[in-house]
DNA sequence: TATTGTTATACTCTATAACTATA
DNA sequence: TATAGTTATAGAGTATAACAATA
């Protein structure tokens, strides 16, 4: 069997490992786990508010995890949730103003850390970078 | 703030999430845990047996997690632990002649999703892939 | 009858601290 | 006194199934 060194899922998570290491701290002295503040950066990305499924998509998560997620975060006032009116089923989630005021804190250390990625690879190799990791993602995409 | 596709960590975790939903069902119907899976590779991958420490560094797992996982593993005789002659805090952990068994029956599924990787990554990509991979890994280890 | 989201439940892993044995 | 590993404990996320409300 090949090397561990040469094992895809192994490699990705060595990489994410070492970007998450400098950026959890940061995280931390804001009581966010990794998980909530995908969640986050998912809304804050979206300028409309968007169901608990389409969020649970773009983040990886679970329905149920994202579930008891969102009422923790709507108890913090990071999120706002109102009931969808074309579908009753469904509510509008969207980032509250605390949640966004959160966010742009973040950000300018997330971008400090962003400044070492830069250190490390140049702009095109980051873009290759980005467009690898695409094209993996989409394998199988195709199919079944 | 960058775009939620412009985040680095998301794209890896995307890009790894991809990798692992073909490769999941193959672990879970030998009842293996993503983890336990990182230590058995890591295992096999050594000739030499080795200690707790070496494999937690390896597999990216907690000391406390670690020791829990290698009693279950060594219960499912997937591992042998053996006292360290040189030092007795020490124990020499290896895969058993079992846990090759299991490694060795699970690689030809791993390898035909490297197939399906391969489709859509030429070889040169593949090796650029890691290279990238592998320089984003080691930012920030010069400092500090 | 299918879908959206929540609740229930069991299990695994994370994370920190405390502890034991050894160096 | 420091290190390797285990145990203790609390908490968060994973995963599946069951359920309610709505479509």
């Amino acid at each position: 069997m090949r090397g561990f060194e040469r094992s895809l899922p192994m490699a990705l998570m060595r990489a994410r490992e070492s970007v998450m290491s400098h950026f959890r701290p940061i995280l931390a002295e804001h009581d966010l786990t990794e998980q909530q503040w995908r969640v986050l950066r998912a809304l804050s990305a979206n300028d409309q508010p968007c169901s608990a499924g389409h969020i649970a998509e773009q983040t990886y998560l679970l329905g149920p995890s994202l579930s008891r997620m969102l009422t923790s975060m709507e108890d913090r006032d990071l999120i706002t949730r109102t009931a969808s009116s074309d579908d009753a089923r469904r509510s509008d989630i969207a980032i509250s103003r605390a949640g966004t005021r959160l966010v742009n804190e973040i950000a300018p250390r997330s971008e400090a850390v962003y400044q070492r990625i830069s250190d490390a690879l140049s702009a095109s190799e980051l873009d290759q970078l980005y467009d690898l990791l695409e094209r993996t993602a989409d394998i199988g995409e195709a199919q079944s």
